[in-house]
DNA sequence: TTACAACTTGTTACCGGTAACAATCTATTA
DNA sequence: TAATAGATTGTTACCGGTAACAAGTTGTAA
C-alpha cells in the first residue's frame, strides 16, 4: 500500500505509542529496544508504509552515504569500470554520483570539490587519467584544505594521495617478454601519448624487458600514437616503411593494434609470420581481429570495484577520526591472453 | 579562505545584520532585496566563505536536483552515453546518480524506485534496454503509483511511458538500402538476439528495404547472434557454409560485423568483392577493420543528452502540476558512413 | 490628506530525521 | 535492604535551509 503522502517518523511513533527516537532505534536496528516494543513499532511501520527519508538523515548526520566519481571527456573510462564501481558501491551501502570535469585548473577542481562538499558527499573517486599537467592542482594543497577523501585511479603515486592503478609497467614487461620468448629480436613499440602516465609506464616496461634480454633498445623503435585505431595504422605504416628490420611490435592498446594490423595487411606483411603483434587491454573485439590478437588483460570491472572499496575504507578511517596514511597505493595485475597474432617463429 | 567548520546561513545573517530569510533571498537571487542589503549580505558571504548546504535545501524543498540513471549489466550502455547524460545534467543544474538493477522483477523494480524516492530524486532515466520480459513490471501499474517521472531509453513506445530511442527501423532500412543501391540482390542479415526490441526493429528495417525493392525476403537469410564478435564469426560462418548465393550482409552491430569479416577471411571470401558487409553503430574501431567497415552512425552521446533533457522537462511539468501526457516518444536519426566493406559491385 | 499598492524585511513554523542526555524501571550485588 | 549497573524509553535541541505570512516603509493616485 502506497500512502498518498509520505509518512514520517512522527506518525509511526504516534501509532505505536512511542517516541520518535524509539522508532528511529527500531529502524536502525539498535539493540536496546524491548522485543514487544520493536514488534509494535515494526507493525506500525508496515501498516503505514513508512520509509525513512534519506535526505533528513543526511542533514542530521552530516553525510550522504554517496560517493562521487569524477570523470572527464577523455574517453578513458570503460563501461565495465562504471559497472564494477556501481555494483561495489551498492554492495557497500553507498550511492554513486557521476560528475565530469572539463578542465583541471585549480579553480575548476576547487569549485568541483566544494560543490561535492555542499552535497555532503562522503568521498571522491578521481577517475580522470593522469595526463600532462592535470595533477598540478595537487601542488596547491587543495586536497589537504578540503575534508574529503579522494582516491585516484590510473595515477602516478604521490605523497598525500591514495591511488588504485594497474601495474602498467609490469603488464608491458609481460607483453614484451612474450614476444621475446617467441623468438623475436627486433621489437618495436607503438606507444600511447607520452604525456599519459600509463603510456610512459608501458614504454618503461617494454624497455625493461628488452634490457633484461640484452636486446637493443633503440628510440627509433618507438612511435607515439593517440590510442586511436587510425593513429595505430599511421604509426605502424611509418614503422613498416622505414624499419624493415623489425619482426615484432608491442602496441600499447588494442585499438591501435587494430590499426597496426590494417597497416600490415595494406602492405602485404603477414601477421604473425613476418610481424608478430601484441596488444594491451583485451577489448572484446580483439578476439576477432584478423588474426585474433594476443594481448594483455586488464580487468576494468575489478579496477572499479577495488577503487570503490578502497575509497569506502578511506571514508571510514576519516569518520573514525584516525589520521590518514600519507600515501597508499594499490596495484592490480595483468594476465596474458595468447592468440594468433604473436605466433611462434 | 576555507573556514574550519562549515558556515551556516545564520552566521551570515548575524554578520550582515539581517534575517536568515534575507540571506536566503540573496543566495537565490530573489529580486525583492534592496541593493545595499544585497551588497552587505554578499560581502558577509564572501567574508565567511559561506556555501549553502544542498542537503538542507533538499530537505526543505522536498527535492534533490538529482536524476538517477538506472543501468544493468547487459553491457549495453556506452561510455559516450554516460558522458552525454552527465554533461547535459550538469548544464541543466542536476546531479546524476548511477544505479544498477540486476533483475527486473516487479519487486526489485519497486524496491529500486522506492529507494530513489527516499533520496528525493527528481526523476529516473531508465537505461536498461528493452529485452525479453524486462518491461513486464510496467503492467503492474507501479509507475502510476510512484510519483516519479521516468524516461525510457531504447524502448518500445507504450502508453503511459516516455521514451527516447533511435529509430532503429529506419537505420536498418538505410543500411539495407545502401546494399541494394550498390547492386546487391541477395542480402542476408545477422541480427542481435531477437528478444531485444532494437534487434527486432533492425530486422524489420531490413525486411522493409528488401520488400520495397521487390527482393526476396527469406527467413533463412536471418541468423541470430548475441552482439558479440565471436557470435558474428560463428553466424557468418554458418551462413557462408550453407548459402553460397548471398552477396551481401547487413550485420546488426559493428562488433558482430568484425566477427563476420573474420569468418569471411577464414574461408577466403573476398570483402567486398564477393561479399559486401555493412554494420551498425560506427564504433571507433570500425574505421580500421579489414577492410574498413561501412556502417550506420548512432550518436550515443546525443542520445544521452536528449534523454536527460527530456527527463528534466518531464520533471518540470510534474512540479508545475500540469497533467502528464499519457505517452511521448522522441526518435533519433542515423547517418550512413560509407567505407570499403560495402564496395560497389 | 487618505488609501492603496509596491517594495522590503522579518517572524514563525516546518522539512524529517539523529545526537546527547535524562529519566525510569528492573535485576543483581554488597 | 540499599546501592548500582544495565536495559529501556523519552526529552530537548539541533542539522540548515525554505514556505507562508505578517509587518513596516515609501511613493503615488484619488
Amino acid at each position: 500500500m502506497l500512502p498518498e503522502k509520505r509518512v514520517n517518523i512522527s506518525q509511526v511513533a504516534a501509532l505505536a505509542g512511542v517516541s520518535k527516537q524509539t522508532v528511529s532505534r527500531v529502524v536502525n536496528a539498535s539493540p536496546n529496544v524491548a522485543k514487544e516494543t520493536r514488534e509494535r513499532v515494526m507493525q506500525a511501520i508496515a501498516q503505514l508504509g513508512f520509509r525513512p527519508s534519506a535526505t533528513a538523515r543526511n542533514l542530521s548526520q552530516g553525510r550522504s552515504y554517496t560517493l562521487a566519481v569524477v570523470g572527464s571527456n577523455l574517453g578513458f573510462l570503460a563501461t565495465d569500470l562504471y559497472q564494477g564501481a556501481a555494483a561495489q558501491a551498492e554492495d557497500m551501502g553507498y550511492g554513486l554520483l557521476l560528475r565530469t570535469l572539463a578542465d583541471s585548473s585549480v579553480e575548476q577542481v576547487e569549485a568541483l570539490l566544494l560543490s561535492l562538499l555542499d552535497l555532503q558527499v562522503d568521498g571522491v573517486l578521481w577517475a580522470i587519467p593522469d595526463v600532462g599537467g592535470n595533477r598540478a592542482w595537487l601542488d596547491s594543497g587543495l586536497l589537504s584544505r578540503i575534508p574529503l577523501p579522494v582516491v585516484f585511479m590510473s595515477s602516478e603515486p604521490r605523497d598525500g594521495t591514495v591511488t588504485v592503478s594497474f601495474d602498467n609497467f609490469d603488464g608491458a614487461r609481460i607483453a614484451t617478454q612474450h614476444l621475446i620468448d617467441s623468438g623475436h629480436t627486433c621489437i618495436a613499440h607503438l606507444s600511447g601519448p607520452l604525456d599519459w602516465w600509463v603510456a610512459r609506464e608501458r614504454v618503461r616496461g617494454w624497455r625493461a624487458a628488452l634490457t633484461a634480454a640484452a636486446l637493443p633498445v633503440d628510440d627509433g623503435l618507438i612511435v607515439e600514437g593517440d590510442w586511436s585505431p587510425a593513429a595505430g595504422e599511421q604509426a605502424m605504416g611509418r614503422l613498416l616503411d622505414t624499419r624493415r628490420d623489425i619482426d615484432a611490435v608491442f602496441v600499447a592498446n588494442d585499438r591501435m593494434a587494430l590499426g597496426a594490423l590494417l597497416a600490415a595487411h595494406r602492405r602485404g606483411v603477414q601477421v604473425p609470420q613476418q610481424l608478430a603483434v601484441i596488444g594491451f587491454d583485451n577489448i572484446i573485439e580483439s578476439a576477432c581481429f584478423h588474426p585474433p590478437l594476443t594481448t594483455v588483460l586488464q580487468d576494468k570491472r575489478h579496477h572499479g570495484e577495488i577503487a570503490i572499496a578502497t575509497l569506502a575504507r578511506e571514508v571510514e578511517v576519516r569518520l573514525s577520526g584516525k589520521p590518514l596514511a600519507p600515501r597508499s597505493t594499490e596495484e592490480l595485475g595483468h594476465s596474458l591472453i595468447v592468440r594468433e597474432s604473436s605466433g611462434q617463429v
